[in-house]
RNA sequence: GGCCUCGUCGUCUAGUCUGGUCCAGGACGCCAGGUUUUCAUCCUGGUAACACGGGUUCGAAUCCCGUCGAGGCUGCCA
């Protein structure tokens, strides 16, 4: 039974990089009913913070791909491989008996050179224009412990290689690799010898990352073998790419899950779009579900260069999820949405508020449109009195117009104001008298919004009452006499 | 600089393994037209790419070589 991670460090929110690399590990475990772990990375303690443990969980659960095991929200841990964060691997000596064997077994050993030699050997080496390969004394002797740290003993001459799941075969020369720094002391493993002590430990069997580890796997891979364990197969995805083509990062603008979630998206929709930034079926479907993604989802199809994150495609997907919803889900999730981000919706009749969401999907990309857009109803901004005017029709035709159109809202009582209705019954009477659509409708719509661009009259008076749809025709009415 | 990886429309990509059906298909975006009281939606159409140069071959986006370009790594971070 396949078992994969992904191992991040809390030293900031869930990043958009991060939870793709967990929806292809979550996809893959799913798919061949394995496990998927989450495993926390905090063993650089100054930048760990556990706000940004509790940060990284909650968004995935929020994407609906939740570990199967690891720390959950409530602080405690799911699985039989504890614990799950380094920190506590560490505190538990986990690490010591792995590095002291090493040590024993002479692959590693203690070297107490100081940062100002490193730096001018580097420097130097730079310089003459050569690669950078540090090779210590392991046998030196009167060693400060203080200062030293363990180093690995690269060999000199090895062709590693491997066969990658989206790369195809690599191959890294061992030479290269230099005697590389693989713990502080005895009970402080660094990153390259802890990920590998873990993943063995766990039973990890697949390890699926982005292409930036791709220079530490043959690093790994040695110490893996040195220590005997069992190989792992590798899968080394691409990078999301910013507009300029580098790693996303935070210049690059909102690149964190909860910001996504912030602004309204839908999970399914990040996921779909996530999923398809870098893969692919040879078919040109595009929209999957979650449950179809595990279905399909294959590691070979993987791209093998970056993918630019293209955001108004993550909006047309939005769009797209915000159509299927039937009415009921649409209203629950906005209805959900605005409470949770502040709007204020109170003075608003649940049948408002229905036609409110229902007439706001239609026209955003997301959920958080809808506050701006609310707000926007309400705030009746002055306008231009030219702007009720349709086409080259008299003011007196466009006045007498409203005043019919105002006497029917008038008569009819609140409980009829309904979009359709109100639709069906103003356009009978449109018709009835051969008036032009456009002479009437385009002032009303303009009266009850005082823009140009806006849902329609129907839609408008619906949300706004029929108390105050009466006093803005009104107030239109007094501006046409101004002309 | 060194090592590794990548290179098809502006973007995500299909096609590359198993050369011809590809003067390269789809989606997003953009542009134009239509429907509509406006916007949005929807419909129709359009725009636009095999990085470059050699070679192999009857034939190359697809195979080989080189060049150029891009990215990642190059920490006592992960």
């Amino acid at each position: 039974m396949p078992r994969v991670r992904i191992a991040p460090s809390p030293t900031g929110p869930l990043h958009i990089g991060t939870a793709r690399t967990a929806l292809f590990n979550w996809l893959y475990a799913r798919q061949q009913e394995g496990a998927f772990i989450l495993r926390i990375e905090d063993t650089d303690t100054q930048r760990s913070f556990l706000e940004y443990e509790q940060q990284i969980i909650e968004g995935l659960q929020w994407l609906g791909i939740p570990p199967d095991e690891g720390p959950g929200i409530d602080g405690e841990e799911y699985g039989e491989y504890g614990p799950y964060r380094q920190s506590e691997r560490m505190k538990q000596g986990v690490y010591r008996p792995y590095i002291r064997q090493l040590l024993d077994s002479g692959w590693a050993y203690y070297d107490d050179t100081s940062k100002q030699e490193l730096d001018r050997q580097r420097k130097e080496a730079e310089e003459a224009g050569e690669p950078f390969v540090y090779r210590g004394d392991p046998y030196k002797a009167d060693i400060d412990y203080e200062q030293a740290v363990i180093r690995f003993r690269a060999p000199h001459d090895k062709q590693i290689m491997w066969r990658d799941y989206v790369r195809g075969e690599v191959t890294f020369d061992s030479h290269l690799l230099g005697d590389f720094v693989i713990a502080k002391d005895i009970d402080t493993p660094l990153y390259n010898l802890a990920v590998v002590i873990d993943d063995a430990l766990m039973d990890i069997t697949h390890i699926i990352r982005g292409e930036d580890h791709l220079s530490n796997t043959p690093k790994q891979m040695l110490i893996n073998e040195v220590l005997g364990f069992a190989k792992k197969k590798y899968a080394h995805i691409p990078l999301i790419l910013g507009q300029d083509k580098s790693k996303l990062s935070k210049r690059h603008g909102a690149v964190t899950v909860s910001q996504y979630r912030e602004q309204g998206y839908l999970p399914e929709a990040m996921i779909n779009f996530l999923a398809l930034l870098g893969w692919r079926e040879p078919d040109d479907r595009e929209v999957y579900s979650p449950e179809e993604l595990v279905k399909v989802f294959r590691l070979k199809r993987i791209q093998k260069s970056g993918a630019v994150f293209d955001s108004a495609k993550l909006d047309n997907l939005n769009v797209r999820y915000l159509k299927a919803l039937s009415d009921e889900e649409r209203y629950k999730k906005g209805n959900q949405f605005l409470k949770q981000n502040g709007w204020n919706v109170d003075r608003l009749s649940e049948k408002q508020l229905r036609v409110l969401i229902d007439v706001e999907c239609q026209r955003i990309h997301t959920f958080g449109e809808i506050g701006t857009e609310t707000q926007r109803f309400w705030e009746l901004t002055d306008y231009p009195s030219e702007r009720l005017q349709w086409k080259n029709t008299p003011v007196e035709t466009i006045s007498a117009h409203l005043d019919l159109l105002a006497g029917m809202l008038e008569e009819r009582s609140e409980e009829t104001y309904d979009p359709e209705l109100l639709e069906t019954d103003l356009k009978a009477v449109l018709e009835e008298r051969e008036i032009p659509r456009g002479e009437a409708l385009w002032p009303l719509r303009v009266a009850l919004s005082g823009r140009e661009a806006s849902p329609s009259p129907f839609e408008i008076a619906t949300i706004l009452g029929k108390e105050e749809t009466l006093r803005r025709i009104s107030l239109a009415q007094n501006k046409l006499k101004e002309v």
